[in-house]
DNA sequence: CTTGACCCTAAAGTTTACTATAGGCTTTAA
DNA sequence: TTAAAGCCTATAGTAAACTTTAGGGTCAAG
């Protein structure tokens, strides 16, 4: 049972038929082999295909820039060694600058609700928000602007 | 100098004008006091309201999203501390799961430009279109956040 | 006092990433 | 054999997040 038909991937990679032929539209995802009848067949090869679209989406990548980390693949025969390995390291970079930022958030956030009373009060007071006018550097206070 | 024009922040927050205007009609950028003729003048703190809009939305918050965070904020007055506290632990454990799933990526995309000789010569066995190919996906799944 | 760089609003247009609709074949189970 | 469920293409519609356009005031310099 290596064939899946559009709507067993569809629920394979939790998506679904009208979003797999639109990955397709836009070359993101391989046409696979049809069917006599003119259905969809596809295998594990897409099954992983589709779960590296929507991870590198959920990641914040754009259908173009996931288009890219794939199209490592498609030129390979115009391309060198050299070239894919660069693309890919500019690649982990973006994935690198991305999880510090993460970081900085999370450590900001966290220090913040660790600090929290958390109880069933007025937030006027609130060491959250006292902490992201200072922290986070958001504008809290509702004063009339002079 | 505590006050700046539209095109100002503009340029201090790597924005436009345009933008700006957009995210004040959306609520996102409090709307600043208004000079005689009618211009918009910021101060510091829109400065640093533009500056954590644009950060939490290169992490991958939705404008929506962005509303939320900064909504802790202005609704101190009609929240309680355990609203305030509950809706930053939610927003904690979307960072952390995005933290994870970049961890994911980071550590596959490293692995395979690892192994790539990076050479100046045709990809057509490159590793890393190799790993992409076969098995990028399922190590990414299966592979244990560090 | 006019010219050019800025600013204003309102509204229409664009891009991205889907999502839905219309009309029509295919497969499977009763 | 027929009815439901699933698939097909093509095209239109939607939501988010801007961006552009149109038509007009403002202000400092020359």
């Amino acid at each position: 049972m290596t064939s899946l038909r559009i709507g067993e991937l569809a629920e394979l990679t939790q998506t679904n038929n009208e979003t797999l032929r639109f990955y397709e539209s836009k070359g993101l995802l391989s046409a696979p082999r049809r069917s006599a009848s003119g259905y969809r067949m596809y295998n594990q090869a897409s099954v992983d295909q589709v779960s590296f679209i929507l991870r590198a989406k959920r990641m914040g990548f754009s259908l173009k820039e996931v288009g890219e980390l794939l199209s490592l693949n498609v030129e390979k025969a115009d391309s060198t060694c050299r070239e894919v390995k660069s693309l890919a390291e500019e690649k982990l970079e973006v994935i690198q600058a991305k999880i510090e930022e993460l970081y900085r958030m999370r450590s900001a956030l966290q220090q913040v609700t660790d600090a929290c009373c958390g109880a069933d009060v007025s937030a006027a007071s609130c060491s959250i928000l006292h902490a992201l006018e200072s922290d986070l550097g958001v504008e809290l206070k509702n004063e009339p602007i002079p």
